[in-house]
DNA sequence: CGAAACCAACCGACCAGTCGGTCGGTTTTG
DNA sequence: CAAAACCGACCGACTGGTCGGTTGGTTTCG
């Protein structure tokens, strides 16, 4: 049970982190703040975490695959690709609005962390347009889209969100981010030439 | 002409921050090093800026108003509001392909600052989604295209702009930012339901 | 000469990471 | 069984280095 408890304060510790980061950024985030936020002292963080980089890092990656598990999941659910797109979107936007703390971390956080992290945090932004991309190239290949750039599209795709996303993070309007929805869908949709479908009982479940 | 050797100074000194902030972010980036790349001293970029904050700042005023200048009079020279889009997009990807320097600064720099510009930041991502936003309301109004959430289709349009350069800066491919132009075009266009027309003589000039 | 421009040396705040030591519990041993 | 030995977890004072900003003196120029 001992190494229960080390695991407990583990998370505690990365819990913490991600408010402090995201409250700080990670520059302006100390170590003391992160311990005393999660209720140990500095040599208690270091007794778990080898270093500064290494918690924000970590931290990242248990974001990352936590998110990429949600839009996965909330994708399994459907076969079409436009359907699985449309479950995909609402699932972020959903996540977000639910833990704005989450996406002030990912979002306003990600990019200017420190050139320490740049390589990682290109490798990050590859990995959900990757995601895109390949559906994308599953939608052009069942013939449901015309062949295009999948690769410009899903960095588009990408950016749009995410520009949308921060843009809420920091203004905080509307109120809810799922309200995008409606303006977002068929600006996405459109754009790859994907005729419109009902979105009908999409906005509910 | 001792001001004008003060504001020579001046520039050179904010033209060697661009080089050093573009290189270093923000907070990597020492005075001492803004000092010796201009070829000064510490004390002499004190002399002529109260803090680095400031410097930081001139130089993203310096840069959002060249850049917005270049935008409107590529846009001048057209009437209608497509190929005020067209020209608009071409001198964005065209001037970063040619300063990657600037690109770095203002893509991968202006995000992560540091919290205290981020409210700065916000208005200048607003700024730019607002320049935008205006012309597709101006679509809009002329029955160019049917009428749609502009604000969002602008944050949208900026943030996938804004990702793809971003792409470019990181990982430098392809090998001109220009390229990407034949895939962004009829993505951003179909987004908000613009037809096609043909690009034909916009690509020279 | 006098003011503007410039410089080198310096100061002090800040903070990641270290280290010697403590504490509560578990295992060993006589 | 109890005392001794041990151990993982934890604490917080301290250090070493960095860097924004200051200062007092020096050069340049009109």
């Amino acid at each position: 049970m001992q190494q229960n408890r080390s695991r407990v304060r583990q998370q505690r510790i990365l819990d913490a982190a991600l408010r402090v980061f995201s409250r700080k950024g990670f520059r302006d985030a100390s170590v003391d703040e992160i311990a005393s936020e999660s209720g140990t002292s500095k040599g208690g963080v270091y007794f778990h975490f080898p270093s500064k980089d290494v918690i924000y890092l970590q931290l990242l990656d248990r974001t990352v695959a936590r998110l990429r598990n949600k839009i996965e999941a909330a994708m399994a659910e459907h076969d079409h690709p436009i359907a699985k797109a449309d479950a995909a979107l609402l699932a972020v936007l959903r996540t977000f609005d639910k833990h704005a703390t989450l996406a002030r971390f990912f979002m306003v956080e990600t990019l200017g962390a420190g050139r320490q992290f740049q390589s990682r945090m290109a490798e990050t932004r590859a990995e959900f347009a990757g995601i895109i991309r390949q559906h994308l190239d599953a939608a052009v290949d069942q013939g449901i889209i015309e062949p295009l750039d999948t690769e410009v599209a899903a960095q588009a795709w990408f950016g749009a969100l995410y520009e949308v996303i921060t843009g809420w993070v920091l203004v905080r309007k509307p109120e809810r981010l799922e309200e995008t929805y409606a303006a977002l869908r068929p600006l996405l949709m459109r754009s790859v030439g994907a005729e419109e479908i009902p979105l009908s009982a999409l906005m509910e479940s």
